[in-house]
DNA sequence: ATATTATACATAGATAAACGATGTATCGTT
DNA sequence: AACGATACATCGTTTATCTATGTATAATAT
């Protein structure tokens, strides 16, 4: 039996970096922006640690889906803003079509017959 | 920011026993024929280990989610079928409700106005 | 005044799902 | 006789994510 899909096990595992990478399509946000936005879009479903989200967001811009560069604000605080390549928009539109094919798939089970929607 | 949502990080990782239980509710199957059954529903997308499943069917049985009984067939060859319990298709439904909203939660996200579906 | 929470970055050790490798044994095909 | 498919199983490794912890500033509550 060939295996001429063979989905990759980071999608399954982890569509975090494909989240990071789809919000970061709109717009530049830096780190803590970006876990809020998420929480807000998908209304509290998705909640990243910054001990989950800050390695991802610096292990992106070392495979160079990412650039960034620190902001200063009114305060003595600074924000690190993130930028998505033209590398990162190939790299997101990969994933978002294994994330098709993995989410049909899964779809195709679910809804097999077998029972009713009540 | 209130966490009312709380997606249980299992859904996250593991679609895996949601899948499994699905199928077994469409019918009693064996180990080996469950692995066959899901790469032909998935169009070859899900191509489960034997060492995952396998502990898998294990755990699940050990939850009382599944129940097993020893086949003989023509041949001297035995196989383990397995077969879901009332507890296990609540829990199918639990995680099938948990899965749908995942699924929509990254679709929110990913169909996200700012770029064209080309 | 001061304690607590929110903002904003970061790292390091623990957890656990899934993988890969390996093992046993039977059966069919070349 | 060799090999691949069938059919079960376990064990060590990998690695994404979590939890905990740390630093520091700003805003709010007591």
């Amino acid at each position: 039996m060939s295996r001429n899909q063979k989905l990759s096990k980071e999608l399954v595992r982890g569509t975090t970096s494909l989240i990071v990478l789809s919000v970061l399509r709109r717009e530049d946000l830096y780190g803590y922006q970006i876990i809020r936005t998420l929480e807000t879009l998908s209304e509290d479903v998705f909640s990243l640690n910054e001990g989950t989200l800050y390695p991802i967001l610096h292990s992106l811009e070392k495979e160079g889906y990412l650039t960034c560069r620190w902001e200063e604000t009114d305060s003595a605080r600074k924000r690190k803003y993130y930028h998505i390549t033209e590398k990162g928009i190939r790299e997101l539109e990969r994933q978002k079509a294994q994330w098709e094919v993995y989410q049909g798939a899964v779809s195709k089970i679910l809804g097999g017959a077998g029972h009713a929607f009540a």
